[in-house]
DNA sequence: CGAATAGTTGACTAACGTCAATACTAGTGG
DNA sequence: CCACTAGTATTGACGTTAGTCAACTATTCG
């Protein structure tokens, strides 16, 4: 769930003068492994995910931050950055000063209960994708990480009924699920060919997610987003752009 | 790193006679998904996972506890569990009930800081298996968590000289690195006669850390625990039992 | 000592990866 | 507006890793 404080506080910083917002051109890296970043990182629009790469080797990526989500509120903590942050779309950042933010939460109990929440709710995802990962065939995989995204900018409001932006490629698709870009395209035909999804362009249609969660054999209560149900009425509108 | 601070939480909890020492059998659920534990547990002795299960499927582990460790920290801030946890040998736990967990750690920031630590070096932990898990051959995913194991019980004193005990059966190895117990038998064959590690009872010796971790392509710096080096003197003993 | 759990082996299968060529699409500059 | 280009999607033939099934052995624990 977006969190209307903590996107409260970046809202102010902003007007304060405080919050940056960058935008950071298509496929490039947002934050890298080992950097202690001066500034806590928020995506304002479009897509990004945190990521570890072997030497020389292939890259995992381990969260989609959509819009509304911070990229490293951790570091405060540990000082070191242990996995790098990379824009998937063009992206829009909001960066507030470190000190600022520690400085927030420690006056705003609420706001840090928040960030908490935010923070744990990215470890159930991840806990969940391990699990698809290392449990589940490349379908099934499939139709998890689908469905998560589009209930996750539900949501945001960023659907529309039952389609939503998708705005990422198929290698990255690869890369979250722990297959080949080869593999992903014949399972996402599988997918399309049982009418689960229909891919338009960058929009992504799903008819019946109640059928979609069933095949990724996902119950995502871990969302904490309430009920999931048919498409009826949409919930808030997308929050107010910095 | 075990937290001193955290253990003595526990260890005051118990002297006032609020922490219940609680022993449980080899393999049974400590903890299952669903539920708002009224404690927050730590293992004293033993070694425990947490797990999530597919409906009538298989099972993959997230986190290895180790004595010192908490299983359910976070869930104060969430409410309810959405992982179980299961004892993987006979274990000793504390008990703490949650709001006098919760009392200390509001009333003492440090503690609370290295609670947050701990989740976030869970976290990290994670991040590292997902990686493995999704980008790793077979053998490579069994050094990687043989040797991570090895160095966190080395940090808490648990070693001596190039070995540690080592309490899990190949079938948790294989739930915890996505692979059946077959192949994980396999695998660890392959890891002995290239002599990256010696297996008898239940004890693990990795007579070359450094070359086990090259072949598991890892970096344990996200363990956070300093230089990983040969093997020379021992950090502190043992911590003190409940 | 005997039952249950854990480890080991072999033959066979299936899922997924690799390589390589071909289409498609979107963004770019003339 | 069109042609060019780079990234993305798709297809086919084939190779490899890991899964399956099933038996058998070794170990642990009561």
């Amino acid at each position: 769930m977006l969190s209307k404080l903590i996107y409260q506080a970046f809202f102010e910083g902003s007007a304060r003068g405080s919050a940056q917002e960058v935008g950071a051109g298509q496929r490039h890296d947002i934050l890298r492994k080992g950097e202690r970043s001066p500034y806590v990182t928020m995506v304002i629009d479009g897509w990004a995910a945190s990521y570890t790469q072997l030497s020389h080797g292939p890259r995992q990526l381990h969260t989609i931050f959509l819009p509304g989500d911070l990229c490293d509120s951790g570091v405060s903590h540990t000082g070191v950055l242990d996995y790098s942050v990379m824009a998937l779309s063009r992206v829009r950042l909001a960066c507030l000063p470190r000190e600022l933010f520690d400085g927030l939460t420690e006056g705003h109990p609420a706001l840090a209960r928040a960030v908490w929440r935010q923070e744990l709710l990215q470890a159930a995802m991840l806990r969940q994708l391990t699990t698809a990962i290392g449990t589940k065939p490349a379908h099934e995989r499939l139709a998890h990480v689908l469905a998560e995204i589009f209930l996750r900018m539900q949501a945001r409001g960023y659907t529309e009924n039952d389609s939503c932006p998708f705005l990422i490629t198929q290698s990255d698709l690869a890369e979250l699920v722990g297959l080949t870009p080869v593999h992903v395209n014949r399972m996402l035909q599988l997918l399309r060919r049982d009418g689960l999804i229909v891919q338009g362009g960058r929009t992504l249609r799903i008819p019946d997610m109640q059928r979609l969660l069933q095949v990724a054999r996902l119950d995502p209560a871990y969302l904490g987003l309430g009920k999931v149900s048919a498409p009826e009425e949409e919930p808030d509108p997308r929050p107010m752009a910095l």
